[in-house]
DNA sequence: AATGAATGAGGTTTCATTCAT
DNA sequence: TATGAATGAAACCTCATTCAT
C-alpha cells in the first residue's frame, strides 16, 4: 500500500536533514525503514526519487504547520507574522536542534547540482515568501511599499531566517537565529512608521 | 616544493565550491590538478586534510582580501562597512556566479558532520563578525549600543549575508542577495538616526 | 543462501594456508571463490571478518575430524595418542605438503598484531591441548602427574608438533615432522616406566 | 659509508620482528631509519634486499652470540647445551617479549612465498642445528648413536625451540618456552645414562 | 651521497542499482 | 509485493619504486 512509501519517506526524512543527501546512503535509509532494498525500488526508482519525494513531503508538512495554521490563521498580519517567527524559533530549538533547516540545508547542498532538487526547493522558499507577503500586505506602511518591493521584503526575510539558522547551526547556538529573528521584527518595524521602531 | 601543495589547493578550490566536500572526488581533484594519487597523499595525509587546508587557505585569502583591504582600510567604519557589503555584492557577482559563499555552503554539508569544519568555519565568520563589530563602533548611535549587543548585531549581519548568499543560489539570481544587502543598510540605518530605539 | 557464505570461507582458506593473511589480497579471494566485490561485502564486513570466519571454520574441522573423530575415540589413551600423532603426519603430507599448519602460520603472522586472531588461534590450541590431556590422563605414569604439570605437557605436546611442521615448511621435508614426533613418542615414553626408551 | 647500510638495517630489524615483513612498510623503516627514500635506495636495491640483508645480519649477530659464545665455549658439551637452553629463555624474556623468534617469524611467512628467504632461513636452522650436533657429540650415550640420527635430534631441538616460542607468543606467556626447554632436557636426559630421568 | 617529488598499480571498502526468485 | 543476492564502477588510500635535482 502506498502507507509504506510514506513510511519510507518519513524514515528518510531526519537522515536528510541530519547528513545531508550524499552522507545519506541508501542503506542508512533501509535500516531506518527497516525494510529490504527490493521494496524500496518498488516504491522508488532511485535515491534521487526519494529524494525529491522527502522533499516534497517536508513542503507539504511545512505548508499545513507553518503556512497554512500559521500564516493562514484568521488574525492580523503583525500577528500571523509575529507568529510565523514564533513558530520558526520553537521548532529547531526542539524538532531539530541545530541541525540547519530541511530546505536550507538541501537547497545548499543540491543546488549546484541538480536543477530538480534547485526548483523544488526555490518553490518551497518562494511560496513561503507568499505568505509572508500576504502578511505584510497587512500591515501598515509595508502595506504602502510597491508590491513588487514588498514581495522582495518578504523574500528577504526568508533569506533572513535561513541565515539565521545557518548560523546557528555553524556555532551551535540558537541564540543566532534569535538575534537574526529580532533583526527581522526591527527591520519591518522600520516600515510601519514615520519614527524609528521603539519595541 | 611546497608551490605543488598550493596548487593542489588552488585546484581544488573551486571544486569544493562549486560541489561541495562530499560530491568532490579525489578523482576530480587530482584531475583537476594534473596530478596522480600518489603525489597527492604525499602532499596531505587525506582528502579531509586537504578540505581542512583548502578552507584556511580561503581563509586567508578573504581575510587579506576583505577584512584587511576593505573592512581595515583607513576609512570611516561607515565607509568600510558600505565597502564590505559593495566587495561582498561584486564578489558575487564575478567570482562565483550564484554558487553560494565557500564558507557558507561547507559550514552547512559539514557542521552536523565534523567538528573540525565547524569550528574552523566558525571562526571564519566569527573572525569577520569581529571586523564587522569594529566598523559599527565607529557608526555613530551603534557606538553607543552595549558591546555584545553590537557583538551580535555584527553577527546578524553575517548571517543577512549567508542568507542572501543562499539565496541567490537557489533562485539563481543575484538580485536576492542585494536585496539582502539593502536590508542591511535599512537595518543599520535605524541605529543612527535622532530617533534611537529604546527597547 | 548462507551456502555461499561457506563457499567463501572454503575458497579463502587455502589462500591463507599457502599465503597468510596479509599475502593473500581480496581479489585473490574473489577470484578463488568467482565472486564479485560487492558480493563478498554481502557475506563479511571485512577481509579481516573473513580472516576470523575461515580460523573459525577450519577450527570446526579440525575439531571433528581430529578432536572428535581421532582424539575422542573409545579406545584407550595411548591408542588415541598414537593415532593423533599419525594422523598429523598424514595430513601434512597429502592435504598441506610443507605449507605449515593453518593455525600455526596465522599465529605466527598475526598474534603480534591483532588480539582478535591471537585469542582465537590460543583457544585452538589450548582445545588442543585439553584433548591430548585427557588421553595423557589414561596413559600410565603420566596419569600420576600433577594435573597441572601434565596440562603443560600436553601444551608441550602440541608446541612440539608446530615446531616440526615450521621446521617442514623451513626445510621442504616432511621427515622434519617425523622425527619431531618420533620425539613425543619417546618423551612421553619416559612417564611410562621405570626403564628408560630403548629404541 | 657503510655505517648507514648498518644501520638502516639495525634500524629494521625490530620492525620485521614485530609485524613480519609484508606488514612492514618502507615508510615504517625509513621513519624508524630517519632517512630518505632516496638514501635507502642507494644502499638497497629493493625492500626485498633489505629483508634478505635484514636475516643475515641477525643470523651473524645469532651466530656471534650463541653459536660461538654459548655454544662455541670452551666447556663440556652438557653445559654447552644448558647454557644455550639458559641463552634462549634470557633472550625471549628481556630482549624480545612474547614477540616470537625472528627467524622463525619470517621462516612461516616467507618460505612459502620467495625460495631466497626459505633458503637464507633453512640455512640459520641448519647451522644451529650443526653447532647443537657438535655439543650433543660430547654428551654421553648420545654420543653413540648414528651421526644422522644426532643430526636430526639437534635439528628437532631446534623444532622444539621454535615450537615453544611460538606457543609463547600465541599465548603470550614465557611458560611455554620454558615448558618446552624443560623437555628438552628430559628428551636429551633419556639419551644419557641407562635409567630413566625422574625429575 | 642524498633528497623527496612523482608514479601508478593495487589495496580494502562503499555504493546505487539490477535481477532471480 | 517482497527478498536479498549479485553487480561493478568508483570511492579513499598505501605501497614499492623511479627520477630529476
Amino acid at each position: 500500500m502506498a502507507d509504506k512509501r510514506q513510511e519510507i519517506i518519513k524514515a528518510a526524512a531526519p537522515l536528510l536533514l541530519e547528513k545531508g543527501y550524499m552522507h545519506t546512503s541508501l542503506s542508512d535509509i533501509l535500516a531506518a525503514a527497516d525494510i529490504g532494498k527490493g521494496q524500496f525500488y518498488h516504491y522508488f526508482p532511485s535515491k534521487y526519487a526519494l529524494g525529491l519525494a522527502v522533499v516534497e513531503h517536508r513542503f507539504t508538512v511545512f505548508t499545513e504547520q507553518l503556512l497554512n495554521n500559521v500564516l493562514g490563521a484568521p488574525k492580523t498580519g503583525q500577528a500571523r507574522f509575529d507568529a510565523m517567527l514564533d513558530w520558526v524559533i520553537a521548532a529547531h530549538q526542539k524538532c531539530s536542534p541545530n541541525q540547519g533547516c530541511f530546505f536550507g540545508n538541501l537547497a545548499l547542498e543540491m543546488s549546484g547540482q541538480d536543477e530538480g532538487f534547485r526548483l523544488l526547493l526555490m518553490r518551497v522558499f518562494e511560496t513561503w515568501a507568499e505568505r509572508i507577503d500576504d502578511a505584510l500586505q497587512d500591515i501598515s506602511n509595508t502595506a504602502d511599499a510597491p508590491p513588487d518591493e514588498r514581495k522582495q521584503l518578504a523574500r528577504t526575510v526568508v533569506a533572513m531566517i535561513e541565515g539565521g539558522i545557518l548560523a546557528t547551526k555553524s556555532y551551535q547556538d540558537i541564540n543566532m537565529l534569535k538575534t537574526s529573528i529580532a533583526a527581522i521584527r526591527r527591520l519591518i518595524g522600520t516600515y510601519k512608521s514615520n519614527c524609528p521602531p521603539t519595541e
